[in-house]
DNA sequence: TTATTATATTAGCAAGTGGTGATTTATCTA
DNA sequence: TAGATAAATCACCACTTGCTAATATAATAA
């Protein structure tokens, strides 16, 4: 067996410490279905608009998410596609019904706010 | 779009708080090829006895890993077969040239600061 | 201009987490 | 039996993290 490389334990484990705690995993959650601006976000996870702020701060500065300022609004989007893929797996084992249903249902409608 | 509950959120939250420290992963990295003493954890992940143990406990006690007396040596095994997946998952993530299945798109560069 | 709204930043504190070293428990062997 | 070995537990301390409240910044509206 090969042993795993000790940068790459330390890189997975910021990765997962980054996306573990419970309001950006919800942010995350929510941002799979695409854009929302804070305070879509404020709204969808119940977090304070300054603790809420603080994590999309800290999730930007490691590069999981990005944003766009448009007019007073500020948008958030998955920046990368692993983050999205490791979320969508944790979805999958945690709710595993939501997603057997996201793959039969139609396209949901109200999602996608972006333009 | 449906909302994940909140109770989802919290249950996923903490298993990823539980694998997410440095040594619990290289740990459990080790242990997705089977089972392995303590001693044996000791020197593949370069921890301390002491702190070793506490890792493996609070494993342990989360459900995720069982663990079984042969002699004097206690022997470790994942024991929830959803936590294998996950760090599978990472795996293939961060590590895809040790994955059968390498995923090719997907790029560990998640860490990239912005200013 | 001034006021209002949306978001970000800062400071300070409380709570949680992790590490070390000492001790304890359990098992094995001479 | 005594001594050695493997692992677990405990006590203590340092460090990190997260939250709140207050303030700052930036865009828009009146």
């Amino acid at each position: 067996m090969q042993s795993i490389p000790q940068e790459k334990i330390s890189a997975a484990s910021e990765g997962l410490r980054a996306i573990a705690h419970e309001v950006r995993l919800s942010v995350l959650c929510h941002l799979l279905n695409g854009t929302m601006c804070v305070a879509e976000l404020m709204e969808a996870t119940g977090a304070s608009q300054s603790n809420l702020s603080q994590h999309l701060t800290k999730m930007r500065l490691l590069g999981i998410v990005k944003n766009e300022k448009r007019g007073q609004q500020v948008y958030y989007h998955i920046a990368n596609p692993a983050f999205a893929e490791l979320v969508q797996a944790l979805k999958s084992i945690y709710c595993p019904e939501m997603c057997e249903q996201a793959l039969v249902d139609a396209e949901p409608t109200i999602l996608l706010k972006e333009h």
